[in-house]
DNA sequence: AAAGCGGGGTA
DNA sequence: TACCCAGCTTT
């Protein structure tokens, strides 16, 4: 491949802009087997500047192994709030206590990769930063450098198809020599100057030995193929009686969003006859679910579920709720007040 | 193989 | 509005 045949020289360009132009991470800066762990696992999926006041503020709580495994499950997903994909923080922390509690830790990829939470991006970017291991990462970023590098314009069915495909070339052309700054500075272009929209080529390091800009189709690569939309309405019910707000409390056995709040449904909590007032609409989107979420104020039911709470109000700090429902309490509770306030 | 997961940023 | 982001787990 054509690309490959120059790979030496490529590392070498990469390396040189990467020296001075990585931004100051906080686990670049103090580097640990722990802040490395903690940092990919807050980085999947989600932006750098995103989880960044999230891991500073986990560092300060959690600030290693040990405080990590032996907080509770509630302090834990506290921390987590708003991040999304929560599990995450549930898998960080079995995690952890299954790190404290073994025998010989983990040196090796495959040795990571069967903890939980720990795929082949994850492994792979753990070893070869904190443990110097020659394993290549693939990410979102890598994969879109690697198919403009190609100018591949093959059309992939997914982000994971992509990530097959282009494993092979992104283990060949790994520098070896020096994995984890290798790894991360595929990334760090990815995310600063290979962009999916407008890339920066004028300034790339590695412009030089770019396919897609000598054919000016930067643009259309790489090809991956999105999933139609679905649109969802859901009628959540708001209960505020004296000083309780009435809550679904999701089971800690469940497989999403264990252990956390949201507001109820208006079928769980309000009989079919029973009056309602619409409060408020709002929209959001889950991957390719757009949802619409009408919440009415209503009065409960004479028997409720056992998932269904009464929370006291100066309660709420201390639930963990999703950043939506959250946010959605806020503004109801402060409209609430608002009104009573004027009586 | 495909679906599900969350939230924020951006054009 | 639609798509993307340092992906993994479950079905």
């Amino acid at each position: 491949m054509d690309l490959l045949s120059k790979k030496i020289t490529f590392r070498h360009a990469l390396a040189q802009w990467y020296a001075k132009a990585q931004r100051p991470l906080p686990w670049r800066t103090q580097p640990s087997l722990y802040r490395t762990v903690v940092s990919e696992l807050m980085a999947q999926q989600t932006q750098i500047k995103t989880m960044l006041p999230y891991f500073e503020r986990w560092m300060r709580r959690f600030p290693n192994f040990t405080a990590l495994a032996e907080a509770s499950s509630e302090d834990v997903l506290k921390h987590w709030e708003g991040l999304g994909y929560y599990s995450r923080a549930r898998n960080l922390h079995k995690l952890a206590q299954q790190y404290i509690a073994a025998e010989s830790k983990p040196r090796t990829q495959a040795a990571w990769q069967a903890l939980p939470g720990i795929g082949p991006y994850t492994s792979a970017a753990i070893s070869s930063i904190a443990l110097g291991e020659a394993a290549a990462v693939v990410d979102g970023n890598v994969v879109r450098i690697l198919a403009r590098l190609n100018d591949d314009a093959r059309v992939f069915k997914n982000n994971g198809e992509a990530v097959k495909a282009f494993t092979t070339t992104a283990d060949a052309l790994l520098d070896t020599a020096n994995p984890g700054q290798h790894n991360q500075a595929m990334m760090e272009l990815g995310a600063t100057l290979c962009l999916k929209h407008k890339p920066l080529c004028t300034v790339c390091p590695v412009a030089t030995f770019c396919a897609a800009k000598r054919n000016g189709t930067q643009d259309a690569r790489p090809k991956i193929e999105r999933k139609a939309s679905i649109k969802i309405e859901i009628n959540r019910a708001w209960v505020l009686q004296g000083d309780k707000l009435l809550l679904h409390r999701i089971a800690e056995n469940s497989s999403q969003l264990a252990g956390q709040y949201e507001l109820p449904t208006l079928e769980a909590v309000s009989a079919k006859t029973s009056k309602r007032r619409l409060l408020a609409s709002r929209s959001r989107a889950i991957t390719h679910r757009r949802i619409k979420e009408h919440i009415y104020q209503t009065k409960p039911k004479r028997t409720l579920d056992h998932s269904i709470e009464w929370i006291a109000v100066r309660d709420l700090p201390r639930i963990t709720l999703s950043g939506p429902h959250r946010r959605w309490i806020n503004e109801l509770m402060s409209m609430h007040n608002s009104v009573a306030g004027t009586q």
